[in-house]
DNA sequence: TAAGATTTGTTCGTATGTATC
DNA sequence: GGATACATACGAACAAATCTT
């Protein structure tokens, strides 16, 4: 006649994975920084109460998660690591595994997003990174002479926009457009070749990056948005002929 | 005079990790799909001739990535597990925890990508899906007279747009969408409260979510992206008034 | 170079918990 | 309730890596 049907729902997490949050919260609290130094497992053991195995289950989730860094030998142990880039983008990748995005809905996004970054990043580079933008850019002066080569070209102009993004000060910004860079790559990568070389769209891929480059010199923000606007179309074209849907990835690092 | 002075490269993953990757490899090379089972414990220190202990913290290196979930008793073991979005976004927060993002950072992708959401939506949705937005839109018909009363409806507003997200038939642009709208509800939950209530931004915030809905009803995409990069300037001014730098998290689920 | 100290890495045996039949 | 099949957890021992002297 009372709640006693409904046992209160019982979440019921394994030790290690409630060991693994004690630990975070141990650090929360202590507000500790990227090097910072946590308890050895022997402390832990004694600190929580449990078995060493529990407790190093309960450091690798953390350490798969990216959080943590754990080295042998004296003066060893696990520090507080920050999360790279890399390892965001594939733990991300690995739910978009089961997604089924397709190449048009990358391409909606690069389209609302790329002229954005393009035009917020009008004069605020340096000329080291403009040289390097353009030295990218200047790569394979003359078009593809076999479906192999532009392969090559299409990862090269990728890594353009990888380059570009991590220029971001938007770190978010610049995280997003850099994971679909990613993921292009990982496409065209895999991808069978049976589409002859067009040279048209890689004279325009190419004048586009090279126009963007100087754009971005002169501190044109509006300019460096219209280029990369009619880019992305490009971009897309280029793309579309291949198969529209794809992303099998589980792994990397 | 040979290579011998540079020892190729020593990745030396420790064997948990190694065996982890194994698993991966495993389960790609069968395309095993969400449900389907993976050798139990036992069977795995045969296939991969390591012990126990190994074996396990391999396993919780997978759980921790959402990539396989473990029952125990008969007929249990270990299974592929689909990643969901609740995973994804707090694996990515973790990332974003060291990045320190600002609220100008997140409406400058929101400005980008909101309205391409609401314009992709119009006549997409079913009674059932526009109704629920309704819903959600009208609730809160007064302004609010308290900064707590603010807070819960700001709270709403956001839940408004990550309902959005979760229709979206892009899964990328609903993710990172969903993930925003995530961000700042964390933001708005642990900010101080010292501004007074603004009613005329309350007014137009609520005007244009109702319009917003019978746009998407009435299927007008171009009406609906207008309507949505209004509402954006809106909401940015509101947020513009708190915080500039937050985003701390570490944990959640 | 070598030895020793420190800390993680790995294994094994055993016992317990839990869900299915 | 009992038997079975599986994960879960503990503890002790030994191996490997790395820093210091």
């Amino acid at each position: 006649m009372d709640g006693s049907t409904t046992p209160p729902a019982k979440p019921k997490r394994s030790r290690p994975v409630q060991v693994a949050d004690q630990i975070k919260q141990w650090v929360v609290e202590r507000d500790l920084k990227k090097g910072d130094k946590l308890p050895n497992e022997s402390a832990m053991i004694e600190l929580f109460s449990v078995s060493k195995g529990t407790v190093r289950e309960a450091l690798r989730i953390l350490e798969a998660q990216g959080l943590i860094v754990t080295k042998t030998g004296p003066g060893g142990g696990s520090i507080v690591g920050e999360v790279s880039a890399n390892r965001a983008r594939s733990l991300l990748a690995n739910y978009f595994y089961f997604q089924d995005l397709s190449v048009a809905d990358i391409y909606q996004m690069r389209r609302a997003l790329e002229p954005e970054l393009a035009a917020s990043l009008a004069g605020t580079l340096t000329e080291d990174q403009i040289a390097e933008l353009q030295e990218l850019a200047e790569r394979y002066p003359e078009p593809a002479k076999s479906a192999e080569e532009e392969k090559e070209q299409h990862i090269a102009s990728l890594v353009f926009h990888a380059r570009l993004s991590e220029f971001a000060e938007n770190k978010l910004l610049g995280f997003v457009i850099g994971f679909m860079a990613n993921i292009l790559t990982d496409m065209t990568v895999y991808r069978q070749l049976y589409d002859p070389p067009n040279v048209v769209l890689w004279s325009k891929g190419r004048e586009h990056q090279l126009a963007l480059v100087e754009a971005l010199r002169a501190g044109q923000a509006e300019e460096a948005r219209r280029i990369m606007a009619s880019h992305m179309q490009v971009a897309e074209e280029l793309m579309k002929v291949q198969e529209a849907h794809l992303l099998r990835r589980f792994m990397g690092d």
